[in-house]
RNA sequence: GGGUCUGUAGCUCAGCUGGUUAGAGCACACGCUUGAUAAGCGUGGGGUCGCUGGUUCAAUUCCAGCCAGACCCA
């Protein structure tokens, strides 16, 4: 045997099977796997089926295409969210859920398999259809599986599921029954291309080339717009409208003024007396060409019921006023044809104008029409323009540009053209108050949410659920054929065949006629319009419970005083259903599940609302293909891992558009590696620890270690409030920061002296691992609903029993350890200044690690007192070999004055230390070479080593 | 054009009801360590708080306008 000891194996290093590197991209489909094969979700339903519930309540993302990454944030934030509340101690069921009927997986299959009733008839294009929505379920349903969101995957909702669309057909039962269900005839977006209605998420707005056109309208009877003016003759005068959209003109029903604006009435030399608004007057004379004498001034109020000559179509049309007349362009009136725009048939409404439209479902004019009779829309323009020239009434024709609304499908100009439909009406049951009363009690994340969809609420116009389609849920109602009206009996009947669809799918309707059930054939039709997808997503409150096997929400109970928060008047406050999809939903599925469950029964279907923005590239812009910004989750699994992607997700503060890039996704790689060495450096020291033999009793634990599980306590509590706020980036944050500073910067650097050199079993180290152990336990939780995977990984490398699985955990109960006599917030600016001083002597050569050098402060007073509490034992505070501590007035020349935060002052000598290095624990100490057995070893080394350990009160 | 928002260091975020030299972390630079080592520690540089006015003794924080961006609607 050598003289010459070898120490290295009586210092405790850490140790463990926990991989440094990560490799999430490679190993995460294992750990899915695993997690699939054990029934993961299942269990923890089970395991947690005693707690009160939490509704999370999925908003189906359209089963077309796969999922990109605002999908993928919006799924990952829904699982942090219910992992988060699971911790928090509630039962968190997570279904899933698709949209699965509509005009996209329409024109899939049409552009596969031909138009309905060219190769296939309609009930073999619905199957087809169905087909490729299962298909696109499947595809999607694997990559966000892939996210590790951990959800009911084998059993989701689909809103094409018999079970589901039966239950549709009931809550349209209830709402016609409620009254609210009105038929009407309005315009609608209509695309002459696809020959029917567009819904509006299927309207694009794009430039076009148009017509401008000012026409004139005679005045029917001069003297009185002579007296109207306050002029004596007004002989000739014509009202000056301006369009374009020329091939309207038909369809005019109605001058519109605006009540306040001022009219002139004036002579132009060629054009002759016109009437305009005065503001206005400069730009229409400068485009006339001309310079007009003023005749006489009236307002948009002075005019009304003025009687104007239709410049064509032979009859006399009323001048009326509309708030939506503005001075923007044109000539202050504006043409109105009820048929033919919203403003116009909500306008004409008011005046019980006809909603005449002379435009076929073909896009040709009525036979009848004036002008263009049996003409196509699109050829109608040119030869009115020139009737109009030929008459005299053509006071001016441009062209414009300008952004019109175009079909999202053809790329091809719409019009809007007047057709019989289904509306849920806004008035007739008084829905729209009932929904702004419930969104009053709803609460909304971020507060804005609640204006937002105030303000959509208060302004829309009826909702309608009738749509032309094939690949849809049927509107199954009767209508009489002689006055288009509903059979009395709808609601009734809808329940029957609600029944049937449930056993035997939609066929059962499609393939039937009213006969078959009990409807007087020769009396009444079948509708066969379909319902607005809207509609079917936005009864997902009433359907997926009842097709998943669910018990419904209460949603009386929910909206009842005893659910709200007196406080603030919110729902949610013993009981919760919470929505959380993108800001565009409060136009979207917010407001369709809204009128649909008030319609229904007159309470709103979720007491949450949540909403995130858009994702953006680093510079803020939209992700496009054109500008080669788009990140799809498929290729960060595939590279990165899942974890790093939601680590992304939860990083940024999702309440305004979140921003992401290949540099930003590599930040958030290193963050992950800090987070993940911080636990692994936690597991690796825990190395030799059962937390059933080995714990510490928290009253035994060291005065660092106590503060260390204060420190986690009260990190606890604010990560606990930040996800109950759902500020995850908070989580982010706090969790990263600790990781940095609290546990790397400070205790776990501080520690590791005591980790490795202290005797295996003393409390020392015993009391250093019980801490390490809880904050392990609390930080697993932690990062579980962000981290899944990786807390999943830490969970089976933690000691102790892990049978359970961590989403199935509560927080954890961290030791009340009570305060310790030690001033830590002071002794923690200490070290920060003692750094610094230090790093002046690495600067100068001196020194290079801080155990090469010795310290010693001068303070006086309480920062004195605070110091020696300490003693001995700052050197391991400071990692440095040595500490001393004088009053101030005993400071030698070279010290250096630092004053701390709270503004005491001290001063800091530090210099190299002269005394040889203890080969174990390398603190310079003047023992090292004293002792015959062991030369190499200072004092308490060996203590450690052939004695019975050294003693640590402290540090 | 209308509704609802957003704009603090290169990046991600803090900055409560207006009040001393605007804070973190990351990134960056320079060191240390080699017993967390494809790790860890330390020190340091970096911001006219989107712009312009206004209110105030005092504004990143209040008001108005403007600019840029997002979603929704027209």
């Amino acid at each position: 045997m050598s003289d010459k000891k070898d120490y290295k194996p009586t210092i405790n290093l850490p140790e463990t099977p926990f991989p440094m590197q990560a490799n999430l991209a490679k190993r995460e489909p294992d750990w899915l796997g695993s997690w699939e094969g054990g029934g993961l979700y299942a269990r923890i339903q089970q395991d947690t089926s005693g707690r009160p519930p939490f509704w999370l309540v999925d908003g189906p993302p359209y089963a077309n295409g796969d999922i990109h990454i605002g999908h993928a944030v919006n799924k990952v934030l829904k699982d942090i969210v219910c992992k988060s509340a699971r911790l928090e101690g509630f039962h968190v069921p997570f279904v899933p859920g698709w949209d699965c009927h509509g005009l996209p997986i329409e024109l899939q299959v049409e552009k596969k398999f031909g138009k309905v009733g060219e190769k296939l008839d309609a009930r073999e294009f619905r199957q087809k259809c169905r087909e490729y929505a299962t298909e696109q379920v499947a595809r999607q349903r694997e990559d966000f599986k892939r996210l590790g969101v951990l959800a009911d995957w084998d059993h989701p909702y689909l809103t094409m599921a018999p079970s589901f669309e039966a239950e549709q057909l009931r809550a349209l039962s209830r709402i016609i029954d409620n009254g609210h269900v009105v038929r009407g005839f309005k315009p609608v977006h209509w695309c002459l291309d696809c020959g029917s209605s567009l819904a509006e998420a299927e309207v694009e707005y794009e430039d076009k080339k148009s017509f401008a056109i000012d026409v004139k309208f005679a005045a029917a009877d001069v003297a009185d717009i002579a007296r109207r003016f306050g002029v004596a003759d007004a002989v000739g005068a014509a009202f000056v409208i301006w369009t374009t959209t020329p091939w309207t003109l038909p369809a005019n029903q109605a001058v519109a003024a605006g009540k306040d604006i001022e009219y002139v009435l004036v002579d132009f030399p060629e054009q002759g007396r016109l009437i305009v608004a005065a503001q206005l007057l400069e730009g229409i004379a400068k485009r006339y060409g001309a310079e007009a004498a003023v005749l006489g001034r009236a307002t948009g109020a002075a005019l009304e019921g003025a009687r104007a000559q239709h410049p064509f179509a032979g009859r006399q049309v009323p001048v009326i006023l509309g708030e939506h007349v503005t001075l923007d362009a044109g000539t202050g009136l504006v043409h109105t044809a009820p048929a033919h725009g919203v403003e116009d048939y909500v306008v004409g409404k008011l005046y019980n104008l006809p909603v005449d439209n002379p435009v076929q479902s073909s896009g040709k004019f009525t036979d009848a029409t004036p002008l263009v009779g049996g003409q196509h829309v699109r050829k109608a323009e040119e030869p009115i323009i020139a009737a109009l020239r030929e008459s005299g009434a053509l006071a001016h024709v441009t062209q414009i540009t300008h952004s019109y609304p175009h079909c999202w499908r053809h790329k091809t100009p719409l019009i809007f053209r007047a057709t019989p439909q289904w509306f849920i009406s806004m008035e007739a049951a008084g829905l729209r108050p009932k929904a702004l009363e419930a969104i009053r009690r709803t609460n909304w994340i971020p507060g804005w949410g609640e204006a937002r969809i105030h303000e959509m609420i208060k302004d829309r116009p009826d909702w309608c659920i009738s749509r032309q389609r094939t690949w849809g849920v049927p509107l199954a109602v009767f209508v009489e054929r002689q006055t288009q009206s509903l059979h009395p009996d709808s609601a009734a009947l809808l329940l029957q065949i609600a029944d049937r669809v449930d056993a035997d799918g939609l066929e059962a309707w499609w393939g039937s006629t009213p006969a078959a059930w009990g409807v007087d054939e020769a009396r009444y039709e079948k509708c066969t319009d379909t319902l607005d997808v809207w509609f079917d997503s936005g009864v997902v409150h009433q359907c997926f419970f009842k097709s998943n096997g669910f018990t419904r929400p209460d949603y009386a109970a929910l909206d009842s005083a005893a659910n709200r928060d007196p406080a603030t008047g919110k729902n949610g406050a013993q009981s919760t259903v919470f929505y959380l999809e993108g800001s565009d939903q409060h136009r979207g599925w917010f407001h369709s599940s809204l009128l649909a469950r008030v319609a229904m029964d007159g309470h709103p279907p979720y007491t949450h609302v949540l909403t995130h923005g858009f994702t953006v590239d680093e510079q803020g812009r939209k992700m496009s293909k054109s500008l080669g910004n788009v990140v799809a989750p498929q290729q960060v699994t595939k590279t990165l891992g899942a974890d790093i992607l939601r680590l992304w997700a939860s990083s940024s503060d999702y309440s305004g558009e979140i921003a992401i890039s290949d540099k930003l996704l590599q930040r958030m790689a290193d963050a992950y590696r800090r987070i993940r060495n911080t636990a692994r450096y936690l597991l690796g020291n825990l190395n030799g620890f059962d937390p059933a033999t080995d714990m510490v009793p928290a009253e035994q634990l060291l005065a660092m270690d106590r503060w260390a599980l204060q420190q986690a306590e009260a990190l606890q509590q604010e990560i606990r409030a930040a996800y109950g706020r759902r500020e995850f980036h908070q989580v982010y944050h706090k969790l990263h920061n600790y990781c940095v500073v609290d546990l790397g910067g400070l205790y776990l650097d501080v520690l590791k002296d005591r980790l490795y050199t202290s005797q295996p079993k003393s409390l020392a180290r015993r009391s250093a691992q019980t801490a390490m152990f809880h904050i392990a336990e609390a930080m697993v939780r932690w990062i579980a609903p962000i981290l899944s995977f990786t807390a999943d990984e830490i969970w089976a490398a933690l000691p102790g029993d892990r049978s359970g699985s961590v989403f199935a955990q509560t927080w954890h109960a961290l030791p009340q350890s009570g305060a310790t006599e030690v001033d830590w917030l002071r002794l923690a600016a200490v070290r920060e200044a003692v750094k610094k001083v230090l790093e002046d002597l690495r600067v100068g050569g001196q020194i290079g690690s801080g155990l090469n050098a010795e310290v010693a402060l001068h303070a006086d007073g309480e920062l004195a007192t605070a110091l020696a509490t300490v003693g001995e034992e700052l050197r391991f505070w400071f990692i440095t070999s040595a500490v001393t501590l004088q009053g101030m007035a005993a400071r030698p020349q070279d010290a250096v004055e630092a004053t701390l935060p709270g503004g005491e002052t001290l001063w800091i000598a530090a210099k190299a230390s002269a005394h040889a290095k203890c080969e174990r624990c390398w603190h310079q100490r003047p023992e090292v070479g004293q002792h015959a057995e062991h030369p190499t070893l200072c004092e308490r080394c060996i203590v450690n080593v052939d004695g019975a350990g050294e003693t640590r009160r402290y540090i």
